[in-house]
DNA sequence: ACGGTTGTTGAATGATCATTCAAGTACTTT
DNA sequence: AAAGTACTTGAATGATCATTCAACAACCGT
C-alpha cells in the first residue's frame, strides 16, 4: 500500500467550482485538470470517468451543504429569524463573483434534464434533503407558534423550495441586490404567512 | 434569383425544439440538420453559425409567444382570471412531453451565464418583453380595482415571474400536477394580495 | 536497502464536434 | 431552350473532446 495520493475532498470542491462555472457539458477535462491539479489518468482512477465525477461531486456538495444548514437557525430567537438568515445569505451568494453564486444542484437539475439515472438519482437526493431541511424548519415554526396550521409544512417547503429556484433564475438576469433582497423579503412573508 | 428555399419560421421552430431537448451545448450540427432538414451548409449559409442560429431561433420563440400572450387575457371578465388561465396553461406545457414543457428563454438564461454578449442580449429582450407583459397586467387589474396599489405593478411582476422560473424549475423534479397546480394557485393568490 | 506494489504521468487514440467548400442542382431570365 | 445565377449538397477539415495505457516514480513491508 501507498499513502493518501491526495486530498479527496480538495478535489471534489475544486471540481464543483469548475462545473459551476462553465457547466457540466461545457466543462472539458482539460478544465477539470486545472481546476483539480489532477491528471487525467488519476480522475479515471478515482471517478471512473467525467460522470463519475459529477456524482461523486454532487455528493461532496450534498454534504457541504448539508452540514451548514442548522447554522443558519441555532443561536436565533425564532426560527423565522433563521430563515430569513438563510435567504439573505442565498441573496449574498447570488450576487457574489465565485461560484458559490451557483446552486451546483439546481444547475444540475436545470441542465443534466436527460441525463443517466445514476446523475438523475443524485440530484434528487440532494434536492429531497434540502427540502427535508426546510419541513423541518416549519415543524419547528408550527410548533412555537411563529405560523398557523393553514398550509402544512410539505406545503409551505414547496412554495420555498420553489421560491429559491426563481430567485437563483431572477438573479442570472443581473439585478440590483435591493431588488433580490425585496423578492426575497416578500417569499420569506408569503411562506410564513 | 431563385424561388424561397426554404420556410425559415418552420425551420427555427424545429431548431428551438431541438435546442430545448438537448439544451443548447449538446445540441451538435448533426442533431440540427436531422431537426430541421437543412443540410450544414444552408444552415451556415442562412445563420452565420450554431450562435447564430441560437440567436435567431430566441429571436423566433420571443415573437410566437408575445403573440400569444393576449390570448390568455381575451375574453376573461377579469385579468386576474387571464392571470389564472396563464399559469394554468403553464403548468400544463411544464407536464407535457413536447418541446414546451421547457421555455427556451429561461433555458437559455440557465445555461448560459457566460456567453457572448450577442446571446445575453437576445435573452434581455426576450424575457423584458415577457415582464413588460406581465407589468400592463397588473396596471390593468389596479386600474379595475381588482388589486389595490399596497404594491407597484413592476414588484408584483417580479414576484411573478420570479414564481414561473421557480415553477419551470420546480417542474424539472417530476412533481404530480396536482403539486404544481397547488403552487400556481398560491403564486397568484401572493402576487395578486 | 531492496523488491514489489500502487499511484502518477502525459502523450496517444479514436470519436465527435463545428465549420468549410467545391461540385452539383434547380430555378429564372433572355 | 440555353445560359447564368443562386441555392443545395455532403464529404473533407482541423480542432477539441473523453478516455486509455505503458512508462515512471514513490512508498510499503521486509
Amino acid at each position: 500500500m501507498r499513502s493518501a495520493e491526495f486530498d479527496k475532498e480538495k478535489v471534489l470542491r475544486a471540481a464543483i467550482a469548475a462545473f459551476v462555472n462553465k457547466g457540466y457539458n461545457k466543462t472539458s477535462m482539460q478544465d477539470l485538470k486545472k481546476a483539480t491539479g489532477l491528471h487525467p489518468g488519476s480522475i479515471y482512477c478515482a471517478f471512473e470517468n467525467k460522470e463519475g465525477l459529477l456524482i461523486a461531486a454532487l455528493e461532496q456538495y450534498n454534504k457541504d451543504r448539508s452540514g451548514e444548514f442548522s447554522d443558519y437557525f441555532s443561536g436565533e430567537k425564532t426560527v423565522l429569524a433563521g430563515l430569513k438568515n438563510y435567504l439573505m445569505q442565498t441573496v449574498t451568494n447570488c450576487t457574489s463573483d465565485g461560484p458559490q453564486r451557483v446552486c451546483f444542484s439546481q444547475q444540475a437539475l436545470s441542465e443534466l434534464t436527460e441525463q443517466t439515472s445514476a446523475v438523475e438519482a443524485v440530484i434528487t437526493k440532494n434536492l429531497n434533503d434540502w427540502q427535508q431541511g426546510f419541513i423541518w424548519v416549519f415543524e419547528q415554526a408550527l410548533a412555537a407558534g411563529e405560523i398557523d396550521n393553514s398550509r402544512t409544512a410539505k406545503q409551505r417547503t414547496q412554495s420555498l423550495v420553489m421560491g429559491i429556484y426563481g430567485l437563483r433564475t431572477f438573479a442570472h438576469t443581473h439585478p440590483t441586490v435591493d431588488v433580490l433582497e425585496e423578492l426575497a423579503t416578500q417569499l420569506l412573508e408569503d411562506v410564513s404567512r
